[in-house]
DNA sequence: CGTTGGATTGGCT
DNA sequence: GCCAATCCAACGC
């Protein structure tokens, strides 16, 4: 499986708006210790800027969200709901406060691994969920911080990016405040994408279904 | 120091 | 479709 290079920090130093859509094809790599590589092409993410009321940088640091407000770069991890993680790339110049959500991803390798420590069988479920991701890749707060333009055992690589006729764009998902923003992408008619769970779905939003 | 409410998921009606 | 599970950061007193 070629994975390409790594994701240079320079492409994740932009607004997350721009970084997101990109980061759509793109590897995420994850050694575990046992020597295992598991590897996820990304199908659905989600843009939060600094200005933006649904972001956890939207007040300023905190200790929480301490991580979105260093280097592009990092992955910042937080709790969701007291019992899943959700990982985040983080964007955008130094001290910005942006960031970009790993919603969904299409497993490439490792998937008995995954398999064992997400409990279900069908490859459509491993990773279609930002909880469900995390888990599937034992990602969680040991993870929050790390640099995935260096780490050896979390990184990114290049991929095939998605071209912008293959994105769908809508509303995030979960997000009360700020709804308005079509901040989620996703590549269209990947059966990875979690839309068809939860209280929001990936439904197109009125009318475009195009970037 | 007590309360509140999630960038979710899976199970049940 | 609805809701419980389960934690803790954020915020108010």
């Amino acid at each position: 499986m070629r994975l390409g290079s790594r994701l240079p920090r320079g492409f994740l130093a932009r607004p997350a708006t721009e970084v997101a859509p990109e980061l759509l094809g793109r590897i995420l790599v994850r050694r575990m210790p046992d020597g295992d590589r598991l590897a996820v092409r990304l199908v659905e993410v989600e843009a939060y800027e600094p200005d933006d009321p649904a972001s956890h940088a939207f007040k300023g640091p905190t200790r929480r969200n301490l991580v979105m407000f260093g280097p592009p770069g990092r992955m910042y991890v937080y709790v969701a709901y007291g019992m899943h993680f959700c990982a985040n790339v983080v964007t955008g110049n130094q001290g910005t406060g942006s960031a970009v959500l790993l919603r969904a991803a299409e497993p490439l390798e490792g998937l008995e691994v995954m398999r064992g420590r997400r409990g279900v069988d069908d490859a459509r479920r491993l990773c279609s969920g930002p909880g469900r991701l995390t888990q599937a890749l034992d990602i969680g707060r040991a993870e929050d911080g790390l640099d995935l333009v260096r780490d050896r055992d979390v990184f990114l690589t290049a991929g095939e990016p998605v071209s912008p006729s293959r994105w769908s764009r809508t509303t995030r998902v979960g997000v009360n405040v700020g709804a308005d923003r079509r901040w989620r992408w996703f590549e269209r008619g990947s059966p990875f994408v979690s839309s068809g769970r939860p209280s929001a779905p990936g439904k197109p939003v009125r009318g475009s279904r195009r970037s």
